[in-house]
DNA sequence: TCGTTGTTTATAATTATTCTAAAGAAGATT
DNA sequence: AATCTTCTTTAGAATAATTATAAACAACGA
């Protein structure tokens, strides 16, 4: 179990106050052992289901954007009808399969250093992103 | 420049007839040198551009859909409001410039190999491709 | 040429996401 | 604790990409 302190505390360094609504959304969000992969909609459901309470689909949305820009969350780039995030974010890869739209985290050892060899006057790299997609 | 047959000939294997307009969106798609990274709404534009003659947005969006289901074209992997294709469905990779919104293209041997080292059992690998985020 | 089947098109429908503005809650000040 | 200011929540409207619809039209084969 991690303390509402932990919660608190990533909001306001999200420039966001901790109120009832936020708080759900982080319990869901980061109360857990494993990486979770979710859409908008997946954790606006979850929030009725875990909490008992309902959150307005607008919260959902400010709060994870708030969230995914300070660094709280990643958006994992795959072309969905809906945006993925991530809770996990270490650098990391991802598995998509396909059929089941579903996402599989992928170790950064798993998939071993990856070497850019070419560059952009003027640009440096921010992110560095591997997606395997899978089929039967 | 390229013949009209070759587009005639990969519109049939997509199982579309040769119709004045889908002669039209090849002729964008395909009659260049270099690769083309466009969205729906890009292609759309440039028909009427290039060609003198406007295609309604329905048909662009079936023949580019019945294009990539063929394998004609790729659909690159990025988030954004708008879905991105490429008409290089070679094995390669991508920048993508997030400032600018623009996708350069990365060649296998800038990259280097990929190892996957994880499988899922009763699953196999489609497609292994890689997005660089470039920033200032 | 005729009949069948596939195609184009404008427009409506759908869906994810963002915007809006009014009512409510948090935080600071006394 | 009362008050004031600022931020937040919310339902619903607005936006934008994509998909569906169905009537007019074009390709193809006999």
């Amino acid at each position: 179990m991690i303390s509402k302190q932990e919660f608190i505390e990533k909001l306001r360094n999200s420039s966001l106050r901790p109120t009832k609504q936020r708080i759900n959304i982080c319990e869901v969000l980061f109360n857990r052992d494993k990486t979770f992969h979710f859409t908008i909609n997946d954790l606006f459901n979850l929030i009725k289901d875990k909490t008992g309470e309902k959150v307005s689909l607008a919260t959902v949305y400010n709060t994870v954007h708030a969230f995914h820009k300070k660094g709280y969350l990643k958006e994992i780039p795959i072309n969905s009808n809906q945006t993925y995030f991530d809770t996990n974010v270490t650098d990391h890869h991802h598995f998509f399969d396909v059929k089941e739209e579903k996402l599989i985290d992928l170790k950064n050892e798993d998939v071993g250093p990856i070497e850019i060899q070419k560059s952009i006057p003027g640009k440096k790299i921010k992110s560095v992103e591997v997606l395997v997609k899978l089929e039967d």
